[in-house]
DNA sequence: GCACCTTGCTCAATCGATGGTGCAAGCAAT
DNA sequence: ATTGCTTGCACCATCGATTGAGCAAGGTGC
């Protein structure tokens, strides 16, 4: 049989058949009707191809046709649930459209996400979605110069269409939210403290700014020891509050499901203070729930933003640049 | 410059070097010295190569080479830590070992692997690893015919080598704390419920294995109502205790994260009750640590996994069938 | 002045699949 | 018997990169 480990190709499959490599070439990938091949030699192509397991090679395929259908994609960690819809949702939602998806995790490291980015042009992908890049215009500059189209995700970027949440009114209504609970709960009315993420960071710098306004309405001040942008990680978070023991109530607005590690570290910890603490956290985790002080988290419309994103993938002519796709606030 | 969006070839830096592609080709893959060209026109071509920002054809080159240096896998879902990290360590490894990883996610739907399988090995990876596959069997059969290596991972298969935590021993590890702190906490003994997963999966089945056989060290019998397998989802998992009203202490041995969700939604809305219930899960989450009601958590190894995956890419005669990796249990 | 080696390249076949073009056989119409 | 159309394929250039083989120019030794 095929106890031969060498990949058979078309020419192989030809001289079985009895038949030219094109025609058996033709029959395989579809088009034999239109090029005349009798329904006999397709069937029997067919049926030997099926017998000794051929499989189209793939690179060879695409060196000839023009179009690779291949979109890739970079994301930046699995460790969250957020970038993990995506990537599960992306690749659903290309195959549906009959495309090949490739997605890799880039650590959230520019120059891994840069490398990235060029081994998928060499891939030949049609369109490369850069999702919550740290540096998403260099991306974008060698991609043009390579003729492939870029679609920003998550953060947005200048030189090409992005697709992001809306982050300020997320915020500006998860803070509202924070405020409302430690009122009623504790009786107490800010200001809150900010925690996680990167000011640096679009996305932060928009959340920040809708914490920030929904303070004003109040007529409350944010005392600048209250903001701890101190990056995305557990460590970093935890390590923003470790020294920080309430003497009263408190109100945190947690920027990111992976700073809410460190928070809730913070939080179990404090002795008699945890009954008067209440946070909330942008991004949702299905357990955050039963987090004892959490009263809400924003939920990112990732099916939303995907399918608006591949609204535009193969679009030349694309008007808008940052569409922002308004996020869920659920309450606890 | 190069506002014409169509890709650079080598053909075209030929021209602009003034020189014949074979050497281009050379100098961009690094055999140039080998191929003795002189270092003045190596320098020339990989200047001009820069400033008319060329990339090398994937495809093209593969197609040529007799190695492509591509590693497949397939994974079920990301939407918990366990296979997010696999993805992520997975391709870090792969990377710093030189080679391309393309990792795909298969939603545990059994079809969808076995597509997403023939479409790597149409990709010419070198290497499938098979991550948590319904029928791996399949799946290495037709890889086998095609010359593919196949390693399994998380779940064993009969006719690849495989590596995967010693379910047995961590589940029967887990169990027996639950049983210390129900005899600690509440002063109860048992017998505890088994909740998520499906006993046709190997890994639930070697659990449940370690689950009864610490009950039989403890001589308690086990109701077959306590065990309820009812597949791998938060809904399941809710659905099969949603009716349970414990009348007295309960001990849940909770197969998965996702099945956790279904089971803290549960014990979420229980009134009194919910105090003398203790419960541990096999996998761990970050937030787990701070669910009430909680006593431990087993953790993967999976750097552990990985390292002894990779050791076994490329080998041909591979001794062991089956690598049993130990876990690690963390208490609260 | 001739043989021989080294240097520095170029030539052309090749990987596997694709698709435009061409050609022979068969049949009908005149 | 000749023209013309249809059917059913085969031939071959091509995609971009790789690599064994070969060749011309220049240098060295005797």
């Amino acid at each position: 049989m095929d106890n031969d480990n060498k990949k058979k190709t078309i020419y192989d499959l030809a001289v079985l058949v009895e038949a030219s490599p094109s025609a058996v070439s033709s029959v395989l990938n579809g088009t034999w009707e239109k090029r005349r091949i009798s329904k006999k030699l397709a069937e029997k192509v067919l049926k030997i191809a099926d017998e000794q397991g051929y499989r189209l090679n793939t690179q060879a395929s695409l060196l000839r046709r023009d179009k690779s259908n291949i979109i890739g994609m970079i994301v930046p960690k699995y460790d969250n649930r957020y970038f993990g819809e995506i990537a599960e949702q992306f690749e659903a939602m290309a195959r549906a459209k009959g495309m090949f998806p490739v997605v890799t995790c880039t650590q959230r490291d520019p120059d891994l996400e840069f490398e990235a980015a060029k081994e998928l042009v060499g891939y030949q992908v049609e369109c490369l979605i850069s999702t919550g890049a740290t540096d998403s215009d260099r991306i974008t500059a060698y991609c043009k110069a390579a003729g492939v189209q870029v679609l920003n995700l998550d953060l947005p970027g200048k030189d090409a269409p992005s697709v992001i949440s809306d982050n300020y009114t997320g915020a500006r209504d998860l803070t509202n939210l924070i405020f409302r609970r430690c009122q009623s709960d504790l009786g107490w009315s800010g200001p809150l403290r900010f925690v996680g993420g990167r000011l640096s960071d679009h996305n932060t710098a928009a959340r920040l700014k809708g914490f920030m306004d929904a303070h004003k309405e109040r007529g409350l001040a944010v005392p600048s020891e209250n903001i701890q942008a101190s990056g995305y990680s557990a460590d970093a978070a935890w390590n923003s509050l470790r020294d920080f023991y309430p003497d009263g109530p408190t109100g945190v607005f947690v920027n990111s499901t992976i700073s809410l590690e460190g928070v809730v570290r913070w939080h179990s910890q404090l002795a008699d203070a945890t009954g008067s603490i209440r946070f909330g956290c942008f991004d949702r985790d299905p357990f955050g729930k039963f987090l004892p002080g959490n009263v809400g988290m924003v939920e990112q419309n990732v099916p939303k933003m995907l399918e608006t994103l591949f609204k535009m993938v193969g679009q030349s002519k694309l008007v808008q640049d940052v569409i922002l796709i308004p996020c869920k606030l659920e309450e606890f």
